[in-house]
DNA sequence: TCTTGCCCTTA
DNA sequence: GTAAGGGCAAGAT
């Protein structure tokens, strides 16, 4: 090996184990045989040969490698018998697949080492350090940061799967330190994964931190006396064997005497029909087809390879072999396909890639490249470069920018303010982006930032009058020639109407990226910045600071603000460039545009609106809670014989298990014991006087402050109104979330919670009318899982729970037990939960086997719901997600994981979702439409509040009865006519003066 | 001052 | 058993 040579090392299991994981199972179509793991392997190999792995020419690799490990049993087992020891054994289905992933390596003649007694990462590490001694170049593919100690001048690290590169730089900002002290930050920090121990209490920057200090391990062991922090010092003197035990297990061998010598790595040429034969013996026709034609081997004349997998026969490869299709494809497909959707056409039957024909390369693996048009490669491509934005100062460079947003088209737009509330926020600056790289800053309000209390505080000079601005924008923002593009434009929508503009059209970035990737991950623009663009956005903590000290943005420099502010609409753009031809190709075009962009103007108006709260009434609340408490507390200091604080769990449990001895019940997670509500219950049901006390505390405790003390602080100041806020893109199912302050979780259940609910009251001469679906979930089940005796029950008005028990045990409905119909109730819901014998015992305080029979027998009289969560599961685990009956996903992209608690967890999130969410649909649908059916029919009622299932309107007293049906309609017919459910939906509405008396 | 754990409120 | 937001205590920084 010479300095001209370049060796690519590949890291065999880092492969494995991602193609594994990243993609849905795949099985082999005549056998069964499970191919998945080898499907991915065999597409990043295939990748990886295609494009090299270096972009400059000339540095073509002339070694290469795959290497995996031998077993697990290494030499570091001997040091330390922990290490790895917590690694679950490999899923059953991916074990056949580590030999065929050996054999598809030769297949495409690249070589394939691996030696007894040492890791793969050994093997590498040695290797990477004899050709670097040759002077040549390595590039080690992998995404083990194990790895990174081996980077240096010549040898740099690439993560294929996420296409980055790491060089000694990005040593520095993954550990904090340079590749020769990564092993001295990881012995301190220790891993959890591989179970390397460290030392208690150092994690990743305070090990960085340290070693930078000393300079490795052993100069900090030697005086880590000198150390001040008292926790920090007495663990790097207890544990400092711990750490030098951690640091062997850390360090890479770079000495294994390989058997097979470096120089024999070279690369060689590619035998096409070998690996034809091996793909098509495998049945990857993609790949198959793709290899023989960039290799010119003759596809039609290649038998596949003939090799022995134990426990699965060898096809005979006369054209029957074709890429196993996911089976499980339209689990909700009885209703959603057999019913029209003209305006949710993109139902659950039509996902895209399960009806393609790269099954090779299925479903849920994040693919950008494959959606790209050449306006995103811009967006993507081209640098983001925050000083070459523009300030604008004056009318006329902004009367440009406008007239630039008329000739393209599209603007992105984005508002800078005083405040996160847009119901208080003032508006500070607008920045705008008519392509990638050419975006502006207006700043309007700014202040001088250095004002004390004596001066300062003038509006700086270089700053258009903002009624001047406004003038020149307002016409191009309503204009339905521009598309006005933003991220959460509810924000900015709900602030510009308070300047007299109403934004149209739009697009919102936040909202594409939820209707396309639900579930995958967050939609904050940062976030989606860094996923899609591979840019980090500069921090707004960078700019204003954060904690006491943040400033507002009106008081940041003009020109740091244009940076920040520019850059955000400049990267919104290129956001939509991305995400906005996906929408088509993806077939989510109309859940973008039935059920999520329009519901922006409607839940900006219902937030501008507000309720009203009784101050005076919660202020009296509040102080009786306060005299309840202080009695509770008398009665709870004497009975446990000392004062504590009885909010603290960790006092109440010393009290109660210590010092009183009441036997404990249930642990948390952290091992200490729990004190949650059930636990006391169980103690009070045993007749101990003590825990009853503390569960009615406790309720006094969290009414007083969640409630009556904290709901007046959000009272607005001009309007004397409660404003929430909704999040459109909160959720996995499609539910919105509301907060400061949540106005979903008021209490209703208990009577002291319901005289908060008592505080939300009708301005003078007018009502609260309160409509909610009635059984909206189990309805939605009935419909989707087609089960002809709930269909029957909800057509004929039943009470659906006493008909369920009546169904399971044969009681008549008529003089029910009531305790039988609680049993049938909570199995209801447990159904809805994506029931577990576990969580129905808990529930109804019975043993497992009981619930387990109670189960067996609702699935005995429901065959249909067994059914139907047995299709979603396959679902879930073919694509990786769920769709509503309106075609909206929610991905699991975990939900393959080899954890079975992680598994049965995601796999009862999978069968919630597409319930939950269609519930979540019809009242998106419903509120989307009330507005217009409201002021169509003359009414002033006003939407207020949306609880999930519930609607919440204020109404002039004298329309309230003709309101009532209109809002009922609705509602009642929020599927048609995309879709008629086979259940009629129930929806009861009632008017009062306060949220209380109306639900 | 910030983060994590625990507990509790809703549908 | 699903989906959320939020207050307070305690510990780390």
């Amino acid at each position: 090996m010479t300095a001209d040579d370049h060796l690519i090392l590949v890291d065999g299991s880092t492969f494995i184990f991602r193609a594994y994981h990243a993609l849905p199972p795949l099985t082999r179509k005549p056998d069964g045989l499970p191919v998945g793991a080898v499907s991915g392997f065999c597409n990043m190999l295939w990748k990886l040969l295609q494009e090299g792995l270096s972009p400059e020419p000339g540095d073509e690799p002339t070694h290469m490698a795959v290497i995996f490990d031998h077993s697990s049993k290494t030499f570091r087992s001997d040091i330390y018998p922990e290490y790895k020891a917590h690694r679950p054994e490999p899923p059953e289905d991916l074990i056949p697949q580590f030999g065929l992933i050996r054999e598809a390596t030769r297949a495409f003649s690249v070589h394939c080492v691996e030696q007894e007694g040492f890791e793969a990462d050994d093997l590498i590490a040695t290797y990477a350090r004899q050709a670097a001694a040759a002077g040549a170049r390595v590039t080690i593919a992998s995404g083990d940061k194990d790895l990174m100690q081996l980077i240096g001048p010549t040898v740099k690290m690439i993560d294929t799967m996420k296409g980055k590169t790491f060089e000694e730089a990005d040593v520095f900002e993954k550990f904090g330190v340079g590749p020769d002290k990564v092993i001295e930050v990881q012995s301190l920090a220790g891993d959890s994964v591989d179970n390397v121990p460290g030392v208690p209490g150092i994690g990743l920057k305070t090990a960085a931190l340290l070693i930078n200090e000393f300079g490795d391990l052993e100069t900090l062991l030697s005086r880590a006396s000198e150390i001040k922090q008292n926790k920090r010092r007495e663990n790097l003197i207890e544990f400092a064997e711990q750490a030098r035990v951690s640091k062997q297990l850390v360090t890479l061998k770079q000495d294994v005497p390989v058997l097979v010598p470096v120089d024999h790595l070279a690369v060689t040429e590619i035998d096409g029909p070998k690996a034809v034969g091996f793909l098509k013996a495998m049945g990857f026709t993609t790949l198959t087809k793709r290899v023989a034609e960039t290799t010119g081997a003759e596809l039609a004349n290649i038998e596949p390879a003939d090799f022995q997998v134990p426990g699965w026969d060898v096809p005979d490869g006369k054209g029957r072999l074709s890429p196993a299709s996911p089976t499980a494809r339209g689990v909700a497909a009885p209703a959603a396909s057999s019913t029209s959707q003209s305006e949710a056409g993109d139902g659950a039957s039509s996902s895209p890639a399960s009806g393609s024909a790269q099954a090779d390369l299925p479903a849920g693996m994040m693919v950008p490249q494959t959606v790209a048009s050449e306006a995103a490669d811009a967006a993507r491509n081209t640098t983001i470069d925050p000083s070459t934005y523009e300030t604008v100062t004056t009318v006329e460079r902004l009367k440009e920018w406008v007239a630039e947003a008329y000739e393209v088209g599209t603007v992105a737009f984005d508002t800078e303010t005083t405040s996160l509330d847009a119901m208080q926020a003032d508006l500070v600056g607008v920045s705008l982006a008519t392509a990638p790289g050419k975006a502006c800053y207006v700043p309007l309000g700014h202040v001088d930032g250095e004002g004390d209390l004596l001066g300062g505080g003038g509006l700086l000079p270089g700053q258009i009058p903002l009624g001047e601005a406004l003038a020149v924008l307002k016409p191009m923002l309503e204009d339905r020639a521009v598309l006005k593009i933003a991220q959460n434009l509810k924000y900015d929508w709900l602030l510009m109407t308070r300047y007299g503009v109403d934004i149209a059209p739009f697009d919102d970035t936040m909202l594409l990226s939820y209707t396309l990737d639900a579930g995958k991950g967050g939609n904050g623009m940062d976030e989606l910045s860094e996923r899609w663009l591979g840019h980090t956005p500069i921090p707004f903590k960078e700019i204003c600071g954060s904690g006491k000290s943040m400033i507002t943005f009106d008081k940041v420099a003009i020109d740091k603000a244009t940076a920040y502010a520019a850059e955000d609409a400049d990267v919104t753009l290129r956001l939509w460039q991305v995400l906005k031809p996906r929408l088509a190709s993806e077939r989510m075009a109309t859940v973008y545009e039935t059920l999520e962009r329009p519901m922006v103007p409607v839940l900006a108006r219902m937030e501008r609106r507000g309720i009203s709260v009784d101050r005076q009434m919660l202020s009296r609340l509040s102080g009786d809670f306060a005299q309840g408490m202080a009695a509770e507390e008398d009665e709870i200091y004497a009975l446990a014989g000392e004062t504590f604080n009885i909010g603290s769990p960790k006092q109440l449990g010393d009290i109660l298990f210590g010092k009183m001895g009441l036997p404990g019940g249930k642990k948390t997670k952290t091992g200490a014991w729990s004190t949650s509500a059930s636990v006391l219950e169980d103690l009070a049901a045993e007749g101990h006087e003590l825990p009853s006390k503390i569960v009615a505390w406790r309720q006094l405790s969290k009414l007083k402050s969640t409630y009556t003390d904290a709901l007046p602080g959000f009272i607005h100041p001009e309007t004397k109104r409660v404003h929430t806020s909704y999040s459109l893109a909160a959720t996995t199912t499609g539910r919105l979330s509301s907060s400061e302050p949540n106005l979903q979780n008021i209490p209703v259940r208990t009577e002291a919670g319901r005289k908060i609910r008592k505080a939300f009251v009708a301005t003078p001469g007018h009502k609260l009318i309160s409509a909610d679906y009635s059984q909206i979930e189990l309805r939605v089940l009935a419909h989707m899982a087609d089960i002809p005796q709930l269909k029957k029950a909800f057509a004929d008005g039943l009470d659906i729970h006493a008909m369920t028990a009546s169904e399971m045990f044969g009681v008549p409905i008529e003089g029910m037990d009531p305790s039988v119909r609680r049993r049938a109730k909570a199995i209801n819901f447990g159904i809805i939960y994506g029931i577990s014998a576990f969580g129905l015992a808990a529930q109804l305080g019975i043993g497992r086997g009981e619930a387990s029979d109670y189960i067996k027998t609702y699935f005995e009289r429901f065959p249909g719901i067994r059914d139907y969560m047995e299709a979603v599961k396959k679902e879930v685990h073919a694509n990786g997600y769920v769709t509503t009956i309106f075609g909206r996903k929610a991905h699991y992209p975990d939900v393959n994981t080899s954890n079975p608690n992680m598994r049965a967890f995601y796999e009862r999130a999978a069968i919630n979702a597409p319930i939950q969410g269609s519930a979540a649909d019809i009242l998106r649908r419903a509120m989307v439409r009330m507005e217009d059916r409201l002021s169509h029919s003359r009414l002033d009622a006003q939407m207020l509040l949306q609880v999930h299932d519930e609607l919440i309107f204020e109404v002039p007293d004298a329309q309230v009865e003709v309101t009532l049906p209109v809002i009922r309609e609705v509602m009642e017919k929020a599927c048609e006519p995309a879709l008629t459910l086979s259940v009629p939906l129930q929806v009861d509405a009632r008017a009062a003066d306060n949220w209380d008396e109306a639900h």
